[in-house]
DNA sequence: CAGTCGATTCACT
DNA sequence: GTGAATCGACTGA
């Protein structure tokens, strides 16, 4: 028998704490995207951990942009940012303020709202891929950069809510390299920062970072 | 101000 | 497995 999950907010001071401890903490965790259509809610199966300006892989390793200044903000925030021309990508801001840590919310199980979901992931073949994947993720539950900067904690009416959910039992965990980044591999140290559900069918299949070939 | 490339996805072979 | 799509942020001259 599986347990009613747990809908009571994280608080803010969840998400204060160091990423590293913040990050595998995030599994199993709900997120609740309300748009007019209604809700989409989203269990998270798969995350990466970004430490700040100390972190080569992080958008804030080079400083405080306009692009990145939700990251250097209070915790509890979402950071989402725009890539390849195309399609976005979500974080929430973790560590206190001032820190620019943040956690990349890269894959999901669709648990409400899965109808609503499709319509906006029309080349999914099966609900296990409409957020399996950062900009899946984003797509499917209809987040842009007009909600960078959201308050994932704030009570009363708010596009993004992040609720307790059922927490990953840490024997479930797994952890191994970031997909996809150009600071880890190579000459520099791999950082193990990428955190999932073992065995769910929810979790994208991992990439090691390949530079693009130049255009033409 | 031009050049480069990205925390990716999708269609094809 | 390979390459195209697509644009804005960032870099360095």
């Amino acid at each position: 028998m599986i347990a009613t999950p747990d809908r009571t907010p994280l608080p803010r001071e969840f998400f204060a704490r160091p990423v590293l401890e913040v990050a595998p903490d995030l599994l199993g965790r709900i997120l609740v995207r309300t748009t007019p259509d209604g809700p989409i809610a989203l269990r998270l199966t798969e995350v990466e951990a970004y430490d700040g300006p100390n972190d080569p892989g992080s958008h804030a390793y080079r400083g405080r942009t306009p692009r990145n200044d939700v990251m250097f903000g209070p915790p509890g925030h979402v950071y989402v940012y725009f890539t390849y021309g195309m399609w976005h990508c979500m974080n929430l801001v973790c560590g206190p303020d001032g820190t620019a840590s943040a956690v990349l919310l890269r894959a999901g199980e669709i648990i409400e709202g899965a109808e609503l979901a499709r319509t906006r992931r029309l080349s999914a073949r099966n609900d296990k891929e409409l957020a399996k994947g950062p900009a899946r993720l984003a797509t499917a539950l209809d987040v842009d950069r007009t909600l960078d900067g959201t308050d994932a904690c704030a009570s009363g009416d708010t596009p993004l809510r992040i609720l307790n959910g059922t927490p990953a039992s840490s024997d479930q965990v797994r952890n191994g390299p970031r997909t996809g980044v150009a600071g880890d591999g190579g000459d520099g140290d791999v950082h193990p920062w990428r955190f999932w559900i073992a065995n769910d069918p929810t979790v994208s299949p991992y990439r090691a970072h390949v530079p693009r070939r130049r255009r033409s």
